[in-house]
DNA sequence: AGCAACGGCGCG
DNA sequence: AAAGCGCGCCGTTGCT
């Protein structure tokens, strides 16, 4: 794979992104090793504890006779034979849940349907296995004195982004290691475990987090210019709009989880080329492993099954590509909602993904507006992603790099140490943080594009702050006055 | 034994 | 006609 930096800027925009993503390398983070040692000893004791239960459990008894000298706790076509033996089937009928061969998958989703002590506990165990394995392990390994020194990389992304971790090119390093980009964060009890260990590297000190919100959407529409998803990214809630006319319900009595749904089943999907089925299967297990119901999670009015019930909608319908969906399905109602999404809400974004398309198909490349060329064979879906990504990240990337040339001419102590995509991540003395969150704003929300005219929307930036001494699991939102 | 591929899952 | 993007790490499987 070959990435073109086909302009000057591009180019300098790598030697100078090279050169602030080795300063954040080199300055790396303090990792609270106390705290990291005793919650591995924690989470060792724990996976023990659990595997001696399900080693003496009924089931593995089982187990055992059905494969006699081979028996396995991690081998989940085992487990899965084990228990359709006693009977408990998957009820899973849609085609991700097999195996092209037609085997049916022993997946978490599949397990999590199962209502048996012992498979209760064979997930909890494999999840906090997994935690000490990815995270708590090399963690502890490759810290030095203290600090953390993760890597970043600028050539291995094809959508021009940046990755964390082992760098493959370099043949010397086998070990695998942190990669800085993945640290749990959504569920709450893994976020503490983990980041927990994350701490500022003086003890009057602290973390500094600052992301730029929504700015695929916003770099997205720099693409396509269509006014209707401009107007719904800076004004309205979208998100809520949506969940609305998906679950047909009154805007007032979307809540949080159904909006959550919408946002990450229909819309961004939308965005990112998936369809209709899909959306619509993932949307419906979703009701119910998210127990989605209508207003108030507190006193709800009924679920939103019940609901879609009360409007007619009573069954998912096929998903069959091959077949037409059947009105007054879950599946005939997304396909409907997919088609207003893009034929009317979003016509002009759809126009540009299919002009984007075929001039590329004609040229053999498209470029970036940062400069890089999409050149090779590509995806439809990738050639209308990767600009966008690309370029979302390269405004990241342009604030790393003017920041910490400001904290040099101002020679302030706040030291950056990490980059998610669209967040940098410092720590600095507490009384420094109101002039690096004034720095990090003005740089990402008016440097920027004042630098790239091809910036025609206003970018947003969210920043979080821990109290002094405190982990990486204690930022919370802070407000510049 | 070593390696690649794959599924699964973590993040954006 | 095809049908969600990117990354890395882990454990397992299956091949050599």
């Amino acid at each position: 794979m070959t990435l073109i930096a086909k302009t000057k800027d591009a180019y300098q925009l790598l030697q100078d992104g090279a050169n602030v993503l080795s300063i954040m390398e080199h300055n790396g983070v303090r990792i609270d090793m106390k705290f990291l040692r005793e919650t591995q000893e924690r989470n060792e004791k724990t996976v023990k504890r659990k595997t001696e239960k399900l080693l003496k459990s009924k089931v593995w008894k089982k187990w055992k006779r059905k494969f006699p000298g081979n028996a396995k706790l991690t081998n989940r076509f085992q487990l899965g034979a084990v228990l359709s033996d006693m009977g408990h089937e998957f009820d899973r009928t849609e085609p991700t849940a097999r195996f092209p061969d037609g085997q049916l998958k022993v997946d978490e989703e599949g397990l999590e349907k199962v209502d048996h002590p012992f498979v209760k506990m064979y997930l909890q165990t494999e999840k906090i296995k997994k935690l000490g394995s990815t995270w708590l392990r090399n963690l502890e390994r490759e810290t030095v004195d203290g600090f953390l020194h993760p890597s970043f990389h600028l050539h291995t992304a094809r959508s021009f982004r940046s990755s964390s971790g082992r760098d493959k090119d370099v043949e010397l390093t086998e070990q695998a290691e942190i990669n800085f980009q993945n640290l749990p964060v959504r569920n709450p009890e893994r976020a503490e475990m983990i980041r927990r260990c994350f701490i500022p590297r003086r003890d009057d000190w602290s973390i500094f987090e600052i992301d730029y919100g929504g700015i695929e959407v916003s770099i997205a529409y720099c693409y396509h210019k269509d006014e209707k998803l401009k107007k719904d990214h800076l004004e309205g809630d979208m998100h809520r709009d949506m969940a609305a006319e998906c679950f047909m319900l009154p805007t007032d009595k979307v809540n949080k989880m159904t909006r959550y749904c919408s946002k990450n089943m229909f819309v961004f999907p939308q965005f990112y080329g998936s369809y209709y089925i899909d959306c619509a299967r993932n949307m419906w297990k979703s009701m119910d492993r998210l127990k989605l119901v209508v207003g108030d999670p507190e006193n709800p009015d009924c679920t939103v099954r019940e609901h879609l019930a009360k409007k007619g909608i009573k069954a998912l319908g096929e998903c069959d590509p091959s077949k037409d969906a059947v009105k007054g399905t879950f599946e005939y109602h997304m396909k409907e909602i997919e088609r207003k999404f893009w034929e009317v809400r979003y016509k002009t974004y759809d126009k540009w993904k299919k002009d984007y398309w075929r001039k590329y198909l004609e040229k053999g490349y498209c470029q970036m507006y940062t400069g890089f060329l999409v050149k090779g064979p590509h995806r439809k879906n990738d050639v209308v992603n990767y600009p966008i990504q690309g370029a979302a990240f390269h405004c990241l990337l342009k604030s790393a790099i003017l920041i910490q040339k400001e904290l040099i001419k101002r020679r302030m102590k706040t030291r950056l140490f990490g980059q998610i995509h669209d967040s940098i991540v410092a720590d600095g003395p507490k009384k420094e943080t109101k002039d690096y969150i004034s720095i990090a704003n003005e740089v990402m929300l008016e440097r920027i594009p004042k630098l790239w005219k091809w910036i025609t929307i206003p970018l947003r930036a969210e920043a979080e702050v821990t109290p002094p001494g405190m982990s990486w699991f204690y930022k919370k939102g802070y407000e510049l006055k």
